[in-house]
DNA sequence: CAGCAAGTGGACGGTGCGTCCATTTAATCC
DNA sequence: GGATTAAATGGACGCACCGTCCACTTGCTG
């Protein structure tokens, strides 16, 4: 019987309603030691490359009590990125225009977005590509959130579902370390999203539905 | 000294003017043997799990004759794609428009090249899986083409070299795979790419250059 | 058919993974 | 403050895959 633990936390989960066994002292100590741990490791090196055993040594424990929390990197790399993930997904969705719900421009929102997410991705890519390798980005609920985000602004659109996947393709973050690598600066990607923005969801004329 | 391979097609790679030594029967045979095997494999399981062991036992042959030729998985992808890239490259290249040279429009020409690599995503995305983990999409010769083709394409434009990654993005093979696995079908990914192009780059009025 | 370079394949050492369990340690109760 | 108990620990273990190495085999050539 395996302990159930928070993916994102590594917290201990309550199998019930029941109140969650208090932490004890040194595992809450060992806990902050693995996420200073990993955010360095994340941040020096190729995150692709940082392994369990790394995070294990660097925050002096052992591998058996690294994997008492977290099953594997990612884990960790999304228990890092939650608290910012949350705290966007929180202004997209109470926050003040143009991110929030409240402007009523779709393409301005949506170069809203565009820009936190770089701002996002300029300051923890090692974080992203700690976590999401390859296809597994599409398998977090991050980016069922930012799907859904993207869809709802497209809604007038022909096929808002496969527009959101395109218009989310660029944010991947092996790309963006790519473009930064190539010396191409967060201004410029932001600029050239913007304009995808306002090319993708012209404003509604009236209130009409921007059709094709 | 390690002997000289072609990544592509795994054959001995002349290191002079040379004329390349033929190369021997049952070395040829087993070339051969290892390519369908390859072949099989990505196709029938995920192609980020098949292993040199797997594709070595398949062809019937020791892993190190494999090793031979094939550094590594990637290779031996990219030399079953190959062909199939570089009949598209030529295409594109000497081609008839839409897809060749002589299409005036460039929008036109960017959605033809999405139609076609669409295509081939939907022929071969099993290969694109095995040959392409992320961020190694951007190192491989065929994305540099692809990349210089839109980038020129996209002439007019503010900033080309960003906007050739971000109508590139969208083509990313794990994205594809999953929007297919999600019931989408191939005619709705193009048709959506297609809005894609022709927003934009719309058509050059006159002789003048698209700003902004 | 002899000589030899090309080709072969399995053994080997190395690395990372994930589990297991004997031991240690923090919290609780008397 | 000592006894009790469950949580927490960490290193050893077995496994899978990697990539290399080299003694042996095989196809080609003269």
């Amino acid at each position: 019987m395996t302990k159930r633990t928070d993916l994102l936390t590594g917290l201990p989960v309550a199998a019930d309603g029941a109140a969650p066994p208090r932490e004890r002292a040194d595992a809450a100590r060992n806990r902050a030691r693995v996420l200073a741990a990993a955010e360095e490791l994340f941040a020096t090196g190729d995150p692709a490359e940082v392994t369990m055993e790394d995070i294990a040594k660097a925050a002096g424990i052992g591998r058996g009590t690294l994997y008492r929390r977290y099953p594997d990197r990612a884990s960790i790399a999304r228990a890092l990125l939650d608290e910012h993930e949350r705290a966007l997904q929180h202004e997209i969705l109470r926050g003040a225009p143009p991110l929030g719900p409240d402007e009523p421009d779709p393409a301005a929102r949506l170069a809203a977005f565009y820009a936190a997410m770089v701002d996002l991705l300029e300051r923890h890519v090692h974080l992203l590509l700690g976590a999401e390798t390859g296809s597994a980005r599409y398998r977090t609920g991050a980016y069922a959130f930012w799907h859904t985000h993207v869809r709802i602004l497209a809604a007038g659109t022909a096929d808002p579902t496969t527009l959101a996947d395109v218009l989310l393709a660029p944010l991947a973050p092996e790309l963006y370390r790519r473009q930064r690598d190539q010396g191409i600066d967060p201004g410029r990607i932001t600029a050239t999203l913007a304009g995808l923005a306002y090319a993708m969801l012209p404003a509604a004329v009236g209130e009409g539905v921007v059709g094709e």
